[in-house]
DNA sequence: TCTGGGGTCCTAGGACCC
DNA sequence: TCTGGGGTCCTAGGACCC
C-alpha cells in the first residue's frame, strides 16, 4: 500500500496559546520570548509584518513594546498542557500518529478506506482542532514525511490554500519544488545550504536530482534518505511510540551572575530534581552523571568552563541519591572568583530501572527510596510540580531565571484557572469558575 | 543592554584484539 | 623475513530538529 502522511503544525504555537486566554491580543502584534526573557522565540504574523525576527535580542523589542507589541515570558507549564490537548484532539483522526514535537504531529493517512476526501479530512480535522482547543493548525499531505513536512510550508506560505495543502493533488511536483529553496526543506540546515549552494543546488528540485553518489559522500546517509524522501520514496517511518531518552540534560542559565557554591548548589539541586523525575517517569535508571559549570561566554570576563563525569555505584533514579553525587561533582568543578551562567546535569547510560545490576552493596534501603520517589512523584503530579521539593534546592532562588511577562498557568494551577464574571451589574462577588 | 534548552543520528579515527 | 585482514568499542565532532 502507497504510504501517504499529514503533517499537523499549530500556526505560531506560543503565541496562539497565549491568545486562547488573553483575545485582547488577538489580530495584535505578539511576541514570546526565551529562557530569561532574552530572544523572541515566537512571534505573531503581525510582529513578523513588523520585521521582528526570530531570535531577536529582547532588548530590541522595548521599543516595539512602546509601541504596543505585546511580548510574554515562555509559559511552558500553559504550552505542555496546550500541546496535550491538540495531540488528544488529532489521536482521534487517524489510527497512527507521531508526536513529532510540541507543536507538531505526523499523522498516518494511508490506511483510512472510509475517507474518500483527504483534503476535505484534512480541513475537518483543522476545524475540529480550532474549536475544542482555540489553536488555529496548518496541514501538509504527502506520500512521505519530507514531502509533507514541504506541502506543510507551502500550507503556511499561501493564504489561497487556507491552511491545507496536499501535494498529490498537484501533478507537477517539481514545479512546486522548483519554487522551495533548498534550505527549507526538511534536514537541510545552514550548513548544508552552504554546501550545496556552492555546488550549485540552490532548490528543492534541484537537491531531488543531485546524484546519490554526491549526496551519500557528503551529507552521509541521513542527507540520501532526505533526496529519496524528496522523490516520492518513504524512507522515514512513522514512530508513534517515542524511544527512550539515551541522555537527559537539565540546565538552565540563571537570572543574574552567581558566585557562591552555595546558590549553584540549590540551583543544580533543582535540575537534577528535574531530571530525575524524567528518568523515573520513563521507568528507567542512569549509570553515569554529569555536572556542567561554565561562565558567560558573550562577557568580556575571565571565563570558565568545565564538567566532571562519575559513575554511580548502582543506576538509580533517586533524587536524593543522584542530588549528592552531583554536588560532589560540583565541588571538585568549582572555582571562586568567576560570574557563573549556567550549571546543569546530565544523566547517560540510562536502562529500564528493571534490568539494572544491583551490585553487592546496595542497601536494602532503596526499597523505601523507591517508595519515597513514587509518593512524591504522585504527590507533584495531583497538585501541581514542586508542590513537594528538596530542601537543597533552596527557597530563595536567586538565581532563577527571569521571567518578567509571565502569562498566568491558566490550564494546570487552580489559583491562576480565569474567573468568569456573570454579569457587571451583580458585582465582583459573584464569579465563577470556569 | 541580549544571545534558550532539549534532543537525535552519523562518521572518522584511534585503541585494541585475534 | 612480513606487517594482513577482520573485527569491536569508544570518543569527539559535526550535522540536524524543534
Amino acid at each position: 500500500m502507497k504510504d501517504l502522511f499529514a503533517l499537523v503544525d499549530c500556526n505560531n504555537f506560543y503565541v496562539s496559546c497565549e491568545r486562547v486566554f488573553n483575545p485582547i491580543i488577538e489580530g495584535k502584534p505578539v511576541v514570546v520570548l526565551s529562557n530569561n526573557d532574552g530572544n523572541v522565540v515566537a512571534r505573531s504574523n503581525e510582529a513578523k509584518a513588523l520585521g521582528v525576527q526570530f531570535g531577536a535580542p529582547a532588548f530590541e523589542c522595548e521599543n516595539l513594546i512602546k509601541k504596543g507589541v505585546y511580548a510574554f515570558s515562555s509559559n511552558y507549564a500553559l504550552y505542555g498542557d496546550m500541546s496535550q490537548r491538540v495531540m488528544n484532539t488529532l489521536s482521534g483522526f487517524a489510527p497512527e500518529m507521531e508526536i513529532y514535537s510540541i507543536d507538531e504531529a505526523f499523522l498516518s493517512f494511508s490506511r483510512l478506506p472510509s475517507v474518500k476526501d483527504l483534503t476535505g479530512y484534512a480541513f475537518q480535522i483543522r476545524r475540529t482542532v480550532k474549536r475544542w482547543t482555540g489553536i488555529p493548525t496548518s496541514i501538509g499531505i504527502g506520500p512521505t514525511k519530507t514531502l509533507a513536512k514541504l506541502a506543510n510550508k507551502l500550507a503556511k506560505r499561501n493564504p489561497e490554500h487556507r491552511g491545507v495543502f496536499n501535494i498529490i493533488e498537484h501533478p507537477e511536483t517539481d514545479k512546486l519544488l522548483d519554487g522551495v529553496r533548498v534550505e527549507d526543506v526538511w534536514g537541510i540546515g545552514v550548513q548544508y545550504t552552504k554546501l550545496l549552494n556552492l555546488n550549485g543546488i540552490f532548490t528543492a528540485l534541484q537537491l531531488k536530482n543531485a546524484p546519490d553518489r554526491w549526496v551519500k559522500k557528503h551529507m552521509t546517509i541521513t542527507g540520501l534518505r532526505t533526496v529519496w524522501e524528496l522523490r516520492g520514496h518513504s524512507c522515514i517511518p512513522l514512530e508513534e511510540v517515542p524511544p527512550p531518552k539515551k541522555g537527559i540534560i537539565s540546565s538552565r542559565s540563571f537570572g543574574r551572575p552567581v558566585e557562591s557554591l552555595a546558590e549553584l548548589k540549590e540551583a543544580l539541586a533543582s535540575y537534577v530534581s528535574r531530571a530525575a523525575g524524567k528518568l523515573r517517569a520513563q521507568r528507567s535508571v542512569a549509570l553515569f552523571i554529569t555536572v556542567f559549570l561554565g561562565t558567560n561566554p558573550f562577557k568580556d570576563e575571565p571565563q570558565y568552563h568545565n564538567s566532571i563525569t562519575s559513575r554511580l555505584p548502582v543506576p538509580t533514579s533517586h533524587t536524593v541519591e543522584l542530588i549528592r553525587h552531583a554536588h560532589r561533582g560540583l565541588e571538585e568543578l568549582y572555582r571562586s572568583g568567576f560570574h557563573y551562567k549556567r550549571t546543569g546535569v546530565f544523566l547517560t547510560e540510562i536502562m529500564p530501572e528493571d534490568h539494572a545490576q544491583l551490585n553487592l552493596f546496595s542497601s536494602p534501603s532503596s526499597g523505601k527510596q523507591d517508595i519515597l520517589m513514587k509518593t512524591i512523584d504522585r504527590i507533584n503530579m495531583r497538585w501541581g510540580n514542586n508542590t513537594v521539593i528538596y530542601a537543597a534546592e533552596g527557597i530563595q532562588k536567586g538565581w532563577r531565571m527571569r521571567q518578567l511577562r509571565l502569562s498566568p498557568r491558566f490550564t494546570t494551577q487552580w489559583e491562576e484557572i480565569p474567573v468568569v464574571k456573570a454579569s457587571a451589574r451583580r458585582g465582583d462577588d459573584e464569579r465563577h469558575r470556569l
